[in-house]
DNA sequence: CAGCTGACAATAA
DNA sequence: GTTATTGCCAGCT
């Protein structure tokens, strides 16, 4: 159905509705659009994202937690200072505490883990 | 025109 | 338990 939208505007879309001050992994994203395997997809679609600002990929990290070493927007760290300036807490490992901020999916749509 | 690479994650061994 | 490979869509060479 959707899936002859493309891949990449649901992904734009998705990204796009993750709110200020939370944080959503590859796979996360990649798994809510029916596609746990299309995790680099979603990656690739920030890559070439044609929103430019109004894609908040900084939002988008990896599932551990860190933000994409590949993040190339300018000066290294931006991403971070980003985050931090949204609200989002970092450990002193220099990842984002995934346990407070890792983005849930309104309460309309309370579990999506495999098996249940 | 066709093939390879690419911001990751999951499954298999 | 860890390590290696596969899967995916679109853009670029």
């Amino acid at each position: 159905m959707r899936r002859q939208a493309g891949f990449f505007p649901r992904v734009y879309d998705l990204v796009a509705r993750i709110p200020r001050g939370r944080v959503a992994t590859y796979g996360q994203i990649a798994r809510m659009l029916g596609a746990p395997r299309s995790a680099r997809i979603v990656g690739w679609a920030m890559h070439g994202n044609p929103h430019g600002r109004h894609m908040p990929c900084h939002r988008v990290i990896q599932q551990g937690g860190s933000c994409s070493p590949n993040y190339r927007v300018g000066d290294p760290g931006a991403q971070r200072r980003l985050l931090e300036r949204e609200g989002v807490r970092f450990l002193l490992d220099g990842r984002v505490d995934m346990q407070a901020h890792q983005w849930q999916p309104g309460p309309e749509v309370p579990r999506r883990r495999r098996g249940e």
